[in-house]
DNA sequence: TCTTGACTTGGATTGTGTCCATCGTAGGAT
DNA sequence: ATCCTACGATGGACACAATCCAAGTCAAGA
């Protein structure tokens, strides 16, 4: 994901170490990691790095439409490297993986205008719930 | 909704002042409150109700399936008394807001089978985000 | 009315995120 | 290559949401 570096390069970012390292970590598996997942994962390539950095990197990420935000629980923000494809969340409710999806039709469509009560909406984000493969075979746990 | 306290007594709750006056505040509008509303606004009938009551019958309805929390953002937490009829979300993401909608569609139907990689997928939930009519008007919240 | 354990209390604690004064440095200018 | 300076990094304080806990209280059955 080098493109992302250039990418920021091009819209005058200036490129320091700290935000590389973001980036890469980012880049990384994708995963949906939490701010304090990002940082350990950045400390240990930069192990100065603040927590204030982490934040700020990932705000203006978001803010530049490069990572999405993604709130499913009430705990932490988790957020999505994968802003290129739009997509949405299949959540487990047993062990909290998250996997992205693709439905064939943007909820949007379905939202009539006299259920908008005025609001001008912008997006819709669905997240599917359900048990994954290994937690529909051992409901209650299985470590193994 | 005294149905509720009905309910409630059946499934063996012990019946305080707190509980009552809790359940009471959710019965009023269809608002969808915070924790700390539903306290400020508890407290209001009953002066010494305590935050860590409200959390903990708060808590209580959500596992009886009597009320739903919905996690909009990565700010508090909102409490849904409508849990018995299905039901969206959408969500001002200026003032946080949050108004029930119901689309003509359920997302459930359009995630294909080789999109489910093994779930067993229960629930859909969709959140719409946009601004509400106050916010669209005064963008940066500022007093006419 | 008595008894008991479920419930409530408020203060401490944890978790998440923001703010801010100060210091450091990337990258353009010379 | 060196200098300048505005932008970025730092970390500690602060704010807010939620949970935990030990001690006191009281609803409701006997």
């Amino acid at each position: 994901m080098s493109d992302l570096l250039e990418r920021l390069r091009g819209r005058g970012w200036r490129m320091t170490s700290q935000r590389r390292v973001v980036a890469q970590v980012l880049d990384g598996d994708h995963v949906h990691l939490t701010a304090d997942e990002v940082h350990a994962r950045a400390a240990l390539l930069l192990p100065e790095i603040s927590r204030a950095t982490v934040y700020n990197t990932l705000g203006e990420l978001v803010s530049l439409g490069e990572v999405i935000e993604v709130a499913t629980d009430g705990r932490a923000r988790r957020y999505d490297p994968n802003a290129h494809h739009p997509h949405h969340h299949l959540v487990c409710s047993t062990c909290g993986t998250v996997r992205d999806v693709h439905p064939t039709r943007d909820p949007l469509t379905d939202l009539p205008v006299e259920e908008r009560f005025g609001f001008t909406v912008a997006a819709a984000e669905v997240t599917y719930r359900g048990l994954c493969p290994s937690c529909t075979r051992a409901p209650a746990q299985a470590p193994a």
